[in-house]
DNA sequence: GTACTAAATTGATCCAGCTCATTTTAGTGC
DNA sequence: GCACTAAAATGAGCTGGATCAATTTAGTAC
């Protein structure tokens, strides 16, 4: 097994295109709520935007910030984490291109509660909450798609919260390993590979439970061949029987 | 103390109004996304809507039960809970006349993913998805005023995914009693009384704990003055101290 | 006031998962 | 290939809170 020597995960070299307008454009169609947006005013949109490139690990913004602009990933992935003042911390998404976050809500004096980092090398357009609250009031499918993400998102989040009530800490590794897989998982030879940099910590922190306890979790996972892992990375081989533990 | 021996919960006499028209179009005014509505839309609104009574502990909807309907509380208390396969329940979230529930989502095929309860009796709008959709495709500010509204939940859902994935009971316990009494608080002789029928079990699920737990948990806070409670009541005597204990 | 019932309290025991500490290993850079 | 480092694995011991079960009590109905 000579080739898992190395990483298997695949970094998005940014540095080419970094960001062009037309990479803008065309990920700004991609963003679900933009999408029946005509092809002009997309473009007026992008150019109220503003791009921003970020390296591997470097925050966007931090929690008590104030909140001011809204956000959207155009390339590479970004977490989102709460920390609480004894420096405990919990990962509460991981967002793909496409996705937005920040705030899209209206009240001015509001501030982040969360913080956001870059897990990959990342390019991320942002738009003043102003701005993007008129082009909401022009197209009203603009605000209503981005209420149903955010529906989904509370449902999601509501979810989280009653495994973290009623599942024992195996149970949620594997729905949360199920759902990583779904969203982020890419066919590889080693199974289906997370395309993410995802530590045991990362799992501690998105399963509320300590480091220690996912990885001894994850060695017996491993151990059943569920999966493949070594660091920052995981490949799932049996999602079938994953999916059978989380749920009895 | 003689005054204990009945509950301090007042009942909303709901038979005699019924929900008359006036009371309902009085209602839909207060909720928040329709308060910008001209006079004239809300009645349009108004009749496109359904009233219902419901007595104490009825079901409005099951999960499971395909999501058509968009519901607001005109009076009385609901509560949204989601069951395991096992039995147990989490408590998602206790609503107030005003607050609205079921999914503003367009997607036809949904299901909801709570139960709906109520917890006194009550007297519940609904409007038909489509027609609530039609409503913020022509009024842009009722979509973002729901967006507002779900945004701040997803909020509220993620500072809860924090607490139950750091803190310890008695400090997610002493912060749930804060947070009731600042929605459903009504000074009292005894104190800031939750307005709210409350018994240790409901509050169990929404720690993510036992009843058992809960019910010591309660103990001690009574023992050192902090609240004063009986069957399905609480009233809170120091709130600074409560908050104090669920932050540091 | 008395009887009744479901809620709440409380005791005793147990264990899932935490903590702390040590060792091993994957992946990188030379 | 070799050296280096931070991630991961793993062992040992401890504890917060669960579970189970018995007892008490608040509130209601008569």
């Amino acid at each position: 097994m000579s080739d898992k020597r190395e990483t298997p995960l695949s970094t998005p070299s940014l540095q080419e295109h970094h960001c062009t307008v037309d990479l803008r454009l065309e990920k700004l169609g991609m963003v679900p709520f933009f999408q029946d947006l005509p092809e002009e005013q997309l473009r007026e949109v992008n150019k109220k935007c503003t791009a921003n490139h970020y390296s591997k690990g470097e925050t966007i913004y931090r929690q008590g910030d104030s909140a001011t602009m809204l956000r959207v990933v155009v390339a590479g992935n970004v977490k989102l984490a709460a920390h609480t003042l004894e420096g405990e911390s919990v990962l509460l998404d991981m967002l793909q291109p496409g996705d937005f976050f920040g705030n899209p809500t209206a009240r001015g004096r509001d501030v982040y509660s969360e913080t956001a980092e870059t897990q990959t090398s990342a390019c991320i357009l942002s738009i003043r909450l102003s701005d993007f609250r008129e082009v909401m009031n022009r197209y009203p499918s603009v605000a209503m798609a981005v209420l149903d993400i955010t529906t989904d998102r509370l449902n999601e989040s509501r979810q989280r919260i009653q495994h973290l009530s009623t599942l024992p800490v195996t149970k949620r590794i594997a729905h949360i390993l199920v759902t990583l897989g779904n969203k982020f998982g890419e066919k590889d030879s080693r199974g289906l590979l997370i395309q993410l940099p995802l530590s045991r910590k990362d799992l501690a922190d998105m399963a509320g439970t300590s480091p220690a306890t996912a990885s001894r979790i994850m060695s017996q996972f491993q151990n059943d061949n569920l999966i493949t892992s070594g660091r920052q990375w995981v490949a799932i081989n049996n999602k079938a029987e994953l999916l059978r533990i989380s749920a009895k």
